[in-house]
DNA sequence: TCGCATGTACGACCTGGGTAGTAGGCGGCG
DNA sequence: CGCCGCCTACTACCCAGGTCGTACATGCGA
């Protein structure tokens, strides 16, 4: 799996619309993203253009209005970035960067709780793979 | 902490071996990145320039050649990179980047041991903090 | 002393992300 | 009918990252 899907700062708040929907328009995507920017919606529109030419998404028309859709899923592009980041930041070494992440943020006891149970759950992976 | 400091791909990678070395001459830096890229050697230096423009570096003039040096810490880096990858993919959810990690990567059970015993020591710490 | 090797400084240029203006199509309403 | 509002398509920019080429300084060996 060489393609690497890193999208940037407006595209991924943009992607997370649509994987939310399912499908919007740009003045439903615009409207999304309000809150967070003040955006033309030519902005949205040339943006959506763009993604649609890296086969991000696709769009049909749906009378006066163009409807995208993603066409890449989200847990795709999570995982390359997060590969991409573990890669560039630590070499690849997953657990420095977990180890990082539970150092510097602040972790609650219920997420440990939570994350215990992720690992436990793991391990009885491995076992069963063996 | 407003300053977030994000570092694209080749920044980063000039970073890593300032910050193993302490210190390193444009044609350091280019010999250590060598094996991965090939890079003319100006390359280097006009990225270097910028990067001191941005006060990632310093440098002094050692004879003929510039010596360059980090002047940001990479645990600092390293935290708010991954601190914005969390934000932007899970809405600053550090536990879902986490559970997303163990899913989606191969962790041996090695790691998973020492992520336990960090959870542990994590534990504790809450513990003691109350 | 001359010129090569090595180094710097500066400017050129390409690409991709992001932002928006403008032109033009089209339905509804006064 | 003619204008208004909504929408798209196209074009224009700006900026930062990245990649070099060229011009100029300078020490060192033949």
């Amino acid at each position: 799996m060489a393609t690497s899907h890193k999208l940037a700062e407006l595209q991924l708040a943009i992607m997370h619309v649509l994987w939310e929907r399912g499908e919007a328009t740009v003045a439903e995507v615009r409207a999304a993203l309000e809150p967070a920017r003040q955006l033309a919606h030519t902005t949205i529109g040339t943006m959506l253009t763009k993604m649609e030419a890296k086969r991000l998404v696709a769009h049909r028309s749906d009378g006066k209005a163009n409807v995208f859709r993603p066409i890449i899923k989200q847990e795709r592009v999570g995982r390359s970035m997060v590969a991409d980041l573990a890669e560039r930041l630590f070499g690849g070494d997953v657990t420095a960067l977990v180890c990082h992440l539970l150092d510097e943020c602040d972790v609650s006891r219920a997420e440990l709780g939570r994350l215990k149970k992720l690992i436990r759950q793991k391990e009885e992976e491995l076992k069963h793979a063996e």
